[in-house]
DNA sequence: AGTGGCTCCTGGCGGC
DNA sequence: TGCCGCCAGGAGCCAC
């Protein structure tokens, strides 16, 4: 699943070949991909040129400048525009992929790049979403979500990070895989996160100390780097742009290997549901100690 | 306000 | 062997 170092080695990737390039046209395939028309998406997007690429943590921020004046297109006056933003959240499954012809399934939008190049974003389990934005409304769009700081960013300190976790009866693997309170963390990474600080993943928010705290802080710093230096965890589908897997997926420690050995201890690593989401965590490394928070519910 | 549960979606896999 | 049904999970939405 494309977590923040995921969305991030796309970004890099595309940075080395989209930027400059025109983006001609539109064609969308599956129109739940957006709550946008293609008409709507054509309109705010097609004309402009590559200006940059950004992510917000697990979004990914295409740069489209201004129209230019263009007379050769035969297809339609062409509609003057000023500079938009197209939005891509990958969510499970989704991939953007340079393909000349039809791709092995259809793409879910498709866009043309001139010269000669097609982008096509595949997404076997339909969750990832297009949004094509004024740049003005960007940081409504945001706001609305109430997306969280970005991890490497100046406002995620170790202070903002205990007076967001005080108070919280919440277990810390359901405050991780919240965005409004950290962008970019999904269940990968929070899963390893925990393990590297040493916390079970079901301790309430509110119960850790100020030296937990900031072990957490730094371990979620940590494991996220060594996500990207990685380039990425290739578990079910993820390949950047290019078709190439990342490697993080052999560096795991807990996630997905219930019952296997602790790298560090050798206790089996044990697997509960927290929040709907499979969790991982080694029982000796990751004690439950004070401050738990309820278990899930008895099974009906 | 904080929290948990449900929903979307499809390939893959376990069980019979 | 074949088929049915369940599971995975990011984020939006809803209920309590």
């Amino acid at each position: 699943m494309p977590e923040l170092p995921e969305v991030e080695i796309v970004r890099r990737r595309l940075l080395t070949c989209l930027p400059g390039l025109v983006l001609r046209d539109v064609t969308v395939n599956d129109p739940k991909v957006s709550e946008q028309s293609e008409a709507e998406l054509r309109l705010l997007l097609a004309g402009r040129r590559v200006a940059g690429l950004r992510r917000r943590g697990k979004y990914l921020l295409v740069d489209l400048a201004a129209s230019e004046p263009c007379t050769t297109d035969a297809g339609g006056p062409g509609e003057p525009g000023g500079p938009a933003v197209a939005v891509i959240h990958l969510r499970m499954t989704g991939q953007l992929v340079f393909l000349p012809g039809p791709g092995e399934r259809p793409a879910r939008f498709i866009w043309d790049l001139e010269p000669g190049t097609r982008l096509h974003f595949q997404d076997v389990r339909r969750f990832g979403r297009l949004w094509a934005l004024d740049p003005t409304s960007e940081e409504a769009f945001f706001t609305a979500r109430g997306m969280g700081p970005e991890p490497f960013g100046p406002e995620f300190t170790v202070e903002y990070l205990r007076a967001e976790l005080h108070g919280r009866r919440a277990p810390l693997k359901s405050f991780l895989l919240d965005q409004r309170r950290l962008a970019g963390v999904g269940n990968i990474y929070a899963d390893e996160s925990l393990f590297r600080a040493g916390l079970h993943p079901l301790r309430a928010g509110g119960s850790l100390g100020p030296r937990e705290a900031r072990r957490l802080h730094t371990a979620l710093l940590e494991t996220l780097q060594a996500g990207i230096d990685h380039e990425g965890s290739s578990i079910e589908s993820f390949i950047d742009p290019a078709g190439q897997r990342g490697s993080f997926q052999d560096m795991l420690r807990v996630y997905q290997r219930t019952g296997r050995p602790c790298r560090v201890c050798g206790t089996a690593v044990e697997r509960v549901v927290v929040g709907g989401r499979g969790t991982h965590y080694c029982p000796r490394c990751q004690p439950r100690r004070r401050g738990m928070a309820p278990g899930p519910p008895p099974r009906r």
